[in-house]
DNA sequence: CTGAAAGCGCTAACAG
DNA sequence: CTGTTAGCGCTTTCAG
């Protein structure tokens, strides 16, 4: 394999004539660019990157961490982080971690050693107190809302999502909200429940404890959700469901008992899977990939020494089918 | 940031004295060694990869090719090749094409580049004859059967599982089977159709071309699918789908249309996705996660000069539920 | 516009 | 066991 030694040697130049070439400078007389051109063609010439490494100091990857890949919240932010790092040129470097503490450790220090020039924090379980001591190991971008202020964070705002499904059931005239709900102990869980009945108070709904369901995460679920609703006479006009697959079950059942969506109840899901798509479920959708590319973006802008924001938060949106 | 010529100073010996501490050679004087250790403590050194990588030229980071990261298939794969790398201290970077020619090529510079060790080829568009150039770039393993023998492939024996599906629904006695697939130009995808059309022959099954779908893709894709299915007086007793999703969808869409799975229409997906279990759906499933770390077990094999086998073929099983 | 020279930080053959 | 020496391949002043 050919070196930059040789390339000069065969255009007749010295070596950081053919350098520039290689990087574009301006101020090389035309015929000696062609010459070191040719010579490269003639000799197939690659570049090490190595070395251009070492020279310059950096290397143009970023890593990301992530407990696993084979999950749809981690799959689609590698797939946005990817895409942006593509735009700028950088590589990425996915490190999974499996929640190990070690290999965690070891990945950070990837930017002290220089493979990597920025890091992206999909999920992280080192405590607070030991993260702050990386964040001097180099440029780090987390996208956990818990994740130390050290440094900057890019997350969803789940407090606006439930804002945004109630605040439309209401546009279109419901007074009387169900809530249905997965794990109401997990962070996600207790932010949305909070968030609904305070939205309750707020806008002055009505209530009936009856209306409340949790621990509801399946397609079965969802239809013994809706034989509980129906078989209850004094029933919600509409329901906020955490996930598209239980709205799914309940939106199965009810229409199955010939009550009709949406004029005798309305429902809204979250995370706009696919399934959500397929019966025209009106739901909230988190922009995972979105998520993934304003990472990559602002670490991009830090590692290249702009100012960023240290919190960026990213809102949900309504995707309003027929279910409302 | 301290190098290897202070720690040398330092700690009053030689940096290639140094170097041996930090690569763990015998035959250096225990107290030379605790004083070279104490001087990196102090210093709080840490080696420079791109040094390193440039000295001995390697990185030990391996590339992943594939189209899209947020697909099962390609999530499931890299998870595995991650798992592997990470046994035997490889990085990982994962390299995202949306099948763009370009940029797989730029890619596979990244071995001339020495930017990366060896490359697994999860999915590629490159023709064959430029494949076979490539060949010459650096280690290469292919994760696709239609791949250049070039290189070594490992692979998911798909025409086995074709033949699994194809005889599963023989065997229920069904003579008139459709095909629906994904892409027909991917190598998977080619296979695929290839190996159904010559079971198609050897079974002397009845054929029709309106029960022929391809570049089918999602859960809306199988509903669209469906309708031309039903839409047509024609009708196939049985449909193999290239993927759980749009079975799915074809089976949502059947149901929705009063026609009995199996005994109307009998369906069998791909991927055994969770999406499957729910509405027991038959399938058929690769071992995925099984192919990365094979393929990655078999690049570092490579790399590190033993000899592997050309092709290694994994088999599938079929998951049988209510669907046939 | 061009080239010489001094790195970037580490490894490894060789001689002792 | 240890140090000297010569790279690895490229970039970047600096002086012309």
């Amino acid at each position: 394999m050919s070196n930059i030694t040789e390339i000069a040697k065969r255009a007749k130049v010295s070596r950081t004539t053919v350098s520039r070439v290689l990087n574009n400078h301006p101020y090389v007389k035309k015929e000696k660019r062609e010459s070191v051109l040719r010579a490269i063609e003639e000799l197939n010439y690659v570049p090490n990157m190595s070395a251009i490494n070492l020279s310059k100091g950096k290397t143009n990857v970023f890593g990301v961490i992530v407990p696993q890949i084979n999950h749809s919240f981690f799959s689609n932010l590698i797939e946005g982080i990817g895409k942006e790092c593509n735009k700028h040129n950088y590589s990425l470097l996915v490190l999974q971690s499996n929640y190990d503490i070690k290999k965690e450790l070891k990945y950070f220090d990837m930017l002290k050693n220089k493979v990597i020039d920025g890091m992206i924090v999909g999920s992280s379980i080192i405590p607070t107190n030991k993260i702050n001591d990386l964040s001097s190991s180099g440029k780090i971008i987390s996208c956990e809302y818990s994740a130390s202020e050290k440094f900057p964070r890019v997350f969803v705002d789940h407090e606006s999502g439930f804002k945004l499904a109630v605040d439309h059931l209401k546009s279109k005239g419901h007074q009387k909200i169900g809530l249905c709900l997965g794990n109401p102990k997990s962070g996600v869980g207790i932010t949305r429940k909070k968030s609904f009945f305070n939205l309750l108070r707020e806008y002055q709904l009505t209530w009936n404890n009856d209306w409340y369901f949790d621990e509801r995460y399946t397609i079965y679920d969802g239809i013994k959700v809706a034989s509980k609703l129906l078989d209850n006479p004094v029933r919600p006009t509409a329901v906020v469901v955490g996930s598209d697959q239980v709205a799914a079950g309940i939106l199965y059942e009810v229409k199955r008992r010939g009550i009709r969506i949406p004029e005798d109840l309305a429902l809204i899901g979250f995370d706009d899977q696919p399934i959500a798509k397929v019966l025209d479920l009106t739901t909230i959708n988190q922009p995972i990939i979105e998520l993934g590319e304003v990472a990559a973006n602002l670490l991009y802008r830090l590692v290249n020494g702009e100012g960023i924001h240290a919190d960026t938060k990213l809102e949900l949106e309504l995707v309003e089918r027929k279910s409302v």
